[in-house]
DNA sequence: TTTCGTTACGTTAGTCGTAAAGATT
DNA sequence: AATCTTTACGACTAACGTAACGAAA
């Protein structure tokens, strides 16, 4: 029966429920007291119990009525507003982004450029590791998303090139690998390295390669979900060796980890992206001022 | 115009927005075609914007679509679920408390006794200190609050005595006050206690009197909001005195505070209190679960 | 007697279905 | 030609106002 309640009835209840006077309301929502005791008698057939009761006297809520005008009032308020601007374009973007490091270093740049071009707001949201990346931006709680490269996914558009970073390993201070000039891939799967479970497979290889060039597979320990923090703690421990990216230390950085380049590694990019079918109407705005911002990429 | 807009309307998009198909839409509604092309373009006209893309082949969500979707969607759902159970009797008794003691050594058990005897579940809402205690119970944010006595609020219902601590004074260990075996109020008056800014009269006054029986002024400190483990560290530390009852040392207990018994203070007492205007059909029974339970008061 | 809420009843707006038209592949 | 959305139009439900009624102070 509740299926065919409509927000006509609500709005008299929550009026009158304010008012607890029929004239009065009628005359707020430019209505009859007629019409208004029908309302509300409509709702309350639906709802199957009594909202208040009345008197010619005195009008008082019911104990559901309370609770009604608490829960169905709240519900309703969110509701108009999500009406009353649905109808205006967007005002905000909404942003998510991975580990602070994913956005590059320019990123909290171009937010602020954004927000001082235009009176819009963005909203920056922190997406937890682990799962699909992508599914937050495909259920549409963000607009863009700042992430590393490559994706496999048709369906989301890759725009400007936050970041590109020298892969770099992270090891132990102590570690036989922390005083070389560089080292290859080939010797990192002498050791361990940590594999998060629930991440694509297209990212998790563009990261750490299942192989080596030579053929032989990395050693990987499964301790996911491996939090950032724990992660940089195994690295210290020298419980593993860390392929990564330079801005790991600025963010993560613990006193007991090195960093050596890795040769044989492309470096590590990361690039705005959004989804081909809902272009949220100051996304090319916003690539636009991204570009502006960040240093022309060298082929 | 978004004012007019209906829960029909909205029902209509959500439905299609997922079928993204209007004669499968209509037969899921149980309408027909025409009806759909003729509510979501009514829905489009209030909003004010175009929602769908449709040619007679395809029909796919606009940018405003797809937000819409999901903002509305959201709010519906929330809607939609306090419609559904609103005709049902109240299922929940949500018990408002304070810092942990105010609910009296009983509370616990009652809450589990009367889970146990009834169906029911309780849900415990943690209220924050400072501001009208009050204001979450008028509000209808919870059905029962267990506070501390005396009350001057004509609009609540006062029932069953959770607690009456005998009143002790909290001090420092090293305090010269801590190797007493009691203490008067007069003597209190000598040291500071806190003030805390939001919290009515009548409850500060039975804590804490204004004036002592021989007129003098306590020296309160206004440091609010004073958290309870703050507090308790103020007084470790010797800065303050805190007339108090004795499970303040069970909650917030620092090793270095001593309890003096305050002679001249008549105990505290709290008590289950709800508004006498909504009363939740569960709170009779609530109380009589509790007065089963509590020990009866000697007068 | 006045002030309300409710009921009765007639009018109108808008919901709904049927059928035909228009559009797209 | 087939499929799908839209428009046209008529039927009917229900939203609404007016006016009369009934209960409470």
């Amino acid at each position: 029966m509740w299926e065919t309640i409509e927000l006509r009835e609500i709005r008299v209840f929550l009026a009158l429920a304010e008012e607890l006077h029929f004239a009065r309301t009628a005359e707020r929502l430019g209505l009859t007291p007629s019409r208004i005791s029908q309302s509300l008698r409509g709702l309350e057939r639906k709802l199957g119990g009594q909202l208040l009761y009345r008197t010619s006297r005195r009008v008082s809520l019911t104990p559901l009525g309370e609770r009604f005008r608490h829960d169905a009032g709240a519900a309703y308020q969110q509701l108009a507003a999500v009406l009353q601007d649905s109808g205006k374009p967007a005002q905000t973007l909404r942003l998510g982004m991975f580990e602070p490091c994913s956005g590059g270093s320019h990123l909290t740049e171009i937010v602020d450029a954004f927000e001082r071009r235009h009176g819009y707001d963005v909203q920056v949201h922190q997406i937890d590791q682990g799962g699909d990346p992508l599914g937050r931006l495909r259920r549409g709680d963000v607009d863009v998303l700042a992430i590393r490269l490559p994706l496999d996914a048709p369906d989301v558009v890759v725009g400007p090139i936050l970041s590109v970073e020298p892969r770099v390993l992270a090891v132990a201070a102590d570690h036989r690998l922390a005083r070389r000039d560089s080292v290859s891939i080939e010797e990192v799967a002498d050791h361990l390295v940590t594999d998060c479970a629930g991440v694509p497979k297209t990212i998790m290889e563009a990261f750490v390669p299942l192989l080596t060039p030579g053929g032989r597979p990395m050693r990987r320990i499964d301790r996911s979900p491996v939090k950032p923090y724990e992660l940089a703690s195994l690295v210290a421990r020298g419980k593993i060796v860390h392929p990564t990216v330079l801005s790991f230390d600025t963010y993560y950085g613990e006193p007991g980890i090195a960093y050596v380049p890795i040769a044989d590694l492309p470096p590590l990019r990361s690039a705005l992206v959004w989804r081909q079918s809902a272009e949220n109407a100051h996304i090319p705005e916003f690539t636009r001022v991204a570009e502006s911002i960040l240093p022309t990429p060298t082929a």
